[in-house]
DNA sequence: TTGACAACATACTCGATAGTATGTTCAAGT
DNA sequence: ACTTGAACATACTATCGAGTATGTTGTCAA
């Protein structure tokens, strides 16, 4: 075998994660377009072109998976935005990036963001659907952890003079609403290249930081 | 009876009227917690001290009945917005003006646009829950016509030069989900007067004419 | 070669819920 | 007084889907 370096106990870590990753993508397909408890596992399983028993053999329960499509998504949110926070910038600079970034990510992973802002109403409401409490806390850690970051920046470019708003809750939540925008109405055309999603994505940015009250020009 | 000028068919009338309104508060509010397909009409019926029986009286389906409260939403929306569409003023103090009227009646009537915004995903991924085409075409046009109304205001405004928007559906958008955010984020306090809602609702109108180049100030 | 186990597929159970069929009450008309 | 029908409540059915139990296949290790 060509891979005949790797020992079997990782290849089979490895098909593993690649079968659990394959059913959450149609999960994340599935959820997206009709809702959480709208979704039978049996059309989860049909979109992947297999069966209800498989998602078994890897989740205990419909909750569990879609549990699993959320912190994959919130950990595409981190993967991309992390590495920017740690450069060395203007905050007004480093919030730019940040927020294109975001919208990057999210138009890119659109399904899995879609997810997650089911289980961000979920949690809102209270009305999860799992019993481990560990698993929910950790999840609504999650968000806030990802929503503190962008706070942070926001504080930071105020105190440079270079945005300004009232209340930092609503002005934070009206800039979620505005760069999660695109997991809404953003539709894929066909043949997009990646230049005109990027076009997509600086115009939500653009309007994301008009609203903080920045006048300055874009790159 | 103090009613009796009233004719029995029109008291009678009143009395259905009432009875289904109060179904509708019912079910906007189950629908806003757990989503349509999660939430029973035993639930619904349970929140109003009643039985299904009563629900089914007034409604063919569970469908009808959500179909009713999305109507319902966007009528509350047309009749706070339309009279200010008529006022002979400058195109921007017509769009704050529609802007403030939105926000306001999205915060008060919150359970209903909950289930609107529901509605308008369900028609974007074409997974309504009825079969009779005319009901969906009308609810879709609705939507169109109430976006319509923005989108006016909007090019107005930009030709007058007070705004300035690259392309007019990234921007539309974008003040939907900004305007439109109290929908998913407000928690109403415990003793919050008309006040504080108002504070909320100009801070909102603020990010939202920002988002669109304004840069001028705020009454 | 032969257990043994992972990775599924198949075939079932069982509870929840949309929808229906029927019973009850009460107010209005005659 | 009696009929009628609206406005419900109660009791039932039928379906759908989550979860389970079991069967099948291929692979690796000894």
């Amino acid at each position: 075998m060509a891979t005949a370096a790797r020992s079997t106990k990782y290849r089979r870590q490895s098909d593993t994660d690649l079968s659990r990753m394959e059913i959450m993508e149609g999960a994340a397909l599935c959820f997206e377009a009709r809702g959480y408890s709208a979704t039978s596992l049996d059309e989860v399983a049909a979109r992947i072109s297999s069966t209800k028993g498989r998602i078994y053999h890897h989740y205990a329960s419909k909750a569990e998976l879609f549990l699993d499509v959320y912190r994959t998504g919130m950990m595409m949110n981190f993967q991309a935005i992390e590495p920017i926070l740690e450069r060395d910038m203007p905050a007004i600079d480093r919030l730019k990036a940040v927020l294109k970034a975001h919208v990057m990510c999210v138009i890119r992973t659109k399904p899995f963001q879609n997810v997650v802002g089911q289980g961000v109403d979920m949690l809102r409401h209270g009305t999860m659907p799992a019993n481990e409490h560990a698993e929910l806390e950790q999840l609504a850690a999650l968000r806030d952890a990802y929503s503190d970051h962008f706070c942070t920046v926001l504080e930071q470019a105020m105190a440079d003079g270079d945005i300004a708003y009232a209340n930092i809750k609503i002005a934070l939540n009206s800039v979620f609403m505005c760069i999660n925008g695109p997991i809404v109405w953003f539709t894929p055309r066909k043949g997009q290249d990646e230049r005109e999603i990027e076009a997509v994505a600086d115009e939500c940015v653009l309007y994301a930081i008009r609203l903080l009250g920045y006048t300055g020009e874009m790159p």
